[in-house]
DNA sequence: GATATCCGTCGAAGCGCTTCGACGTCGGCC
DNA sequence: GGCCGACGTCGAAGCGCTTCGACGGATATC
């Protein structure tokens, strides 16, 4: 292993200056700047990342924790991670992953091990038991969603009520006076996930706001429970000619449910979705979508982390504005339809 | 902080004691050792991460690479991740996050920083630019996937091959006489990605070996794309009963082309797919298929690694077996079709 | 009963790095 | 021309841990 007493001693200088070169904590002569660094190539130094944060106490790593119940979608989460990691590695981070299933003990480990310097949360629920431990905890951290009680936190989100709000006004502006959101399965709204029932105040008070008639009522994932859904929303308010899925293992079937009683999309119905991009254009017909921007997410909140960790005070909130993409599956209500 | 001195202090030890209790490398009276731990329970102990490496040379960590291009299916890859990081915390490891966009660099920096003990490739491709990389570092590793000289290397993969081989066998246990693969992106096959090429392979072989009729054909992932490739195929082979679909991403669009082709399933065609059970579920009607894996695989993979830290000789390669679950969408051949 | 052996514990060295204070040198300033 | 501050570099201390050799005492061996 070559150390920085090896890059000294090629460089003829003290491991000191080797140090400061790198951290460019203190002024070095370029001349001896350029020396240090050749060594260092020739060499082929990389500093022990052991040694480093003992010395330092900065381990250069965070910790990105996951949510709990996967209840959230595989692979959203995992553009979250990417994104993240990408992010983390621009600001010289590596990130540490680390599950849930742990329970919060997993993060007092990597944090009092002195393992990582902050932590990000993925997919904060409204009573996360992770949070109460993050507050305990003396390290930077950025949540991704809002728990219940968001005082003091850093949180990063789309604005799932804007998104709700978009949809409904994007079927409002092409005509349409009845609308419905197929939302989460039951149980997401059961154990009070946030981005849910954001998204479905969101609709709700869009359409009351625009003298909409909007009915929000949640739905299962699994395709016979998705046709018996979407047939009681057709059966008893046959008028809905605008539909809001916020639901995105439900999307396929939901078109297919659509297709079987003779609904198309987007001639007799129109559908706009809060989903990944991708998601929708895999569609027939592509739907249009408000889409979850995860790289967003998640290169904002490394961002912020970085700051709190240079010491600078951050917004406790940051919600990304949604963005509607028109596609497909949206179109003005027909005359016939006039209300 | 809590150092070991402070527990030592607090337990009336030298701290190498407690370190021997600790890591078991020593013998210690049951008394000491009782004394140690509650002192460490008492103050709330944990040990410096950073410290440990650098006096032991070990870090606990362990690099989880992703692939190159995120060609592979995302949700698959965060199920890959959680097994990976649950099986490592059994053998008391973490698991830091690399993607591929730093390069075989990556893989470099976190080797020689000392930052791992070891390394997990994922999504390994037949001209993985990572290998050469993996095996001029020291650090013992498992590769998920096989790239095309394996030689030396510890590799960990479903066995596509023989899975192709189910597929085919299930069909013609059926009575199917005429079969077809739809498989993965052309790119796919292009770039060379082993576990495509060894499905069409086992799929292709088996056919012959059972003397069956066989086609193979390349599938965008695309809804348009799909239909098409399905109307070529059931136009130039009408006389195809049973399909095998090896493409996650298009498994709706082809069920959609059927349907619109006027082929009921699994009436008309027999369907069986090589995708996660979720998949498989969420189709209608659900799909006979050979799963991913992805838990096994990754829990194996960590195992692997864990037996090379130790200094244990493990196999070179370990293909799981393949698992066909039958499901709605396979049925006997039809009496008229007998060939 | 003396010697060899093992068990349980201690003390000290050292892992590779950062950082602080010190020191020599130079230029600017009155 | 002497003083001061800034600049560039060095040396040493110390971060918290593991591990090695040493050592006293109990146990086994002849």
């Amino acid at each position: 292993m070559v150390t920085i007493t090896d890059v000294a001693r090629h460089a003829g200088v003290a491991p000191s200056t080797v140090s400061y070169v790198l951290s460019g904590k203190r002024a070095i002569s370029s001349t001896t700047r350029q020396r240090v660094l050749s060594s260092i190539r020739v060499l082929g130094y990389h500093p022990h990342a052991g040694a480093r944060s003992l010395a330092s106490n900065r381990s250069n790593v965070i910790a990105l924790v996951l949510p709990l119940r996967s209840g959230m979608h595989l692979p959203v989460l995992m553009q979250f991670a990417i994104a993240v990691v990408t992010t983390a590695r621009q600001y010289d981070h590596d990130v540490l992953l680390v599950t849930a299933d742990e329970g919060p003990d997993g993060l007092r480990r990597v944090a009092a091990s002195a393992m990582v310097d902050a932590i990000v949360l993925m997919d904060v629920e409204l009573h996360d038991t992770r949070v109460p431990m993050l507050r305990e905890l003396d390290r930077p951290s950025v949540l991704i969603g809002f728990p219940a009680e968001p005082d003091g936190l850093t949180c990063v989100d789309l604005d799932f009520f804007q998104a709700g709000a978009a949809c409904v006004e994007h079927l409002a502006s092409l005509g349409h006076r009845h609308v419905a959101l197929l939302g989460a399965p039951p149980a997401v709204y059961e154990r009070g996930t946030g981005f849910a029932q954001r998204t479905r105040a969101g609709f709700l008070d869009t359409a009351d706001r625009l003298g909409l008639s909007g009915i929000a009522i949640a739905c299962e994932e699994e395709t016979d429970q998705v046709a018996a859904s979407v047939h009681a929303l057709l059966t008893r308010q046959p008028e809905v000619t605008g539909l809001v899925v916020h639901n995105e293992a439900a999307v396929g079937s939901i078109m297919a449910a659509l297709a079987a009683h003779g609904r198309r999309v987007p001639d007799d119905i129109s559908v706009v979705a809060i989903c990944p991009d991708e998601t929708a254009e895999r569609t027939e017909p592509a739907l249009s979508s408000v889409l979850i921007p995860a790289e967003e997410v998640g290169a904002q909140s490394v961002s912020l982390l970085m700051r709190k960790l240079e010491g600078e005070l951050v917004p406790d909130a940051s919600l990304l504005a949604p963005r509607l993409t028109v596609r497909a599956s949206t179109a003005a209500l027909p005359a016939g339809h006039a209300g």
